[in-house]
DNA sequence: TATCATAGGAACTTTAAAGTACCTATAGTC
DNA sequence: GACTATAGGTACTTTAAAGTTCCTATGATA
């Protein structure tokens, strides 16, 4: 893909809905895919399946199998996805600090 | 709204495919209508004008109208909308850091 | 033997994002 | 008088993203 500034590569890579967060969530270690569940209530199981395919396809997460009954997986950010973290750290860090500012986000 | 995580803070400000691209741009400067449309061939006039009004009225960006005859708008990054730069530097830094080890975005 | 837990597949539907086509205004220029 | 440049509006359509429902496997437990 050609693209016509930089951060256009960036965005295919953690653009979208969820994988910022599930990304957020692999940076304080790795979680096995019912965590990320609990972790993400408002996703759904083929969302986070999905997006956690296309996160081991870029080669930003590793994808772990025990093989055991029940199955058990585990997924944990690779070196490459570690290159992401100011990135993610930034975005956690802007969120922390204007979440509370701006006021509507009282929990009905 | 309320979040599960901070960051989703975040992703409802800057989300989407093209806000980042647009405050990428404006960083290095104000630009009017016309400069971001040749800066951005891929964007239709039509989501331009649709993403610059949602980061207005988030408060990321100014819309200057000079009252002129064609007309002349002119958009900047407003203090509110610097505060995410530690953000766009780091997407824009990843993006031209790992653009080229992708290996696949040779124009044909 | 019926049920649970776990991770995910497949088919299908809904919703949101994005794109297309066509319309406006007006001072200045050809 | 027709045309240009500029910024944007509106209605409609298409495409992509996301969600829903139902299905699988298997060993352990009630």
């Amino acid at each position: 893909m050609a693209y016509n500034i930089p951060v256009e590569a960036t965005l295919d890579v953690i653009g979208g809905k969820w994988k910022v967060v599930i990304m957020c969530h692999l940076i304080k270690g790795e979680k096995r895919t019912s965590e990320l569940k609990k972790l993400m209530p408002g996703i759904t199981q083929k969302m986070l399946t999905q997006q956690l395919r296309e996160l081991e396809s870029d080669g930003v997460v590793n994808r772990t199998v025990f093989e055991q009954v029940p199955p058990k997986v585990v997924y944990s950010l690779t070196e490459y996805g570690w290159s992401l973290r100011p990135i993610l750290d930034a975005m956690c860090a802007w969120g922390e600090g204007h979440i509370e500012l701006t006021g509507e986000e009282v929990v009905q």
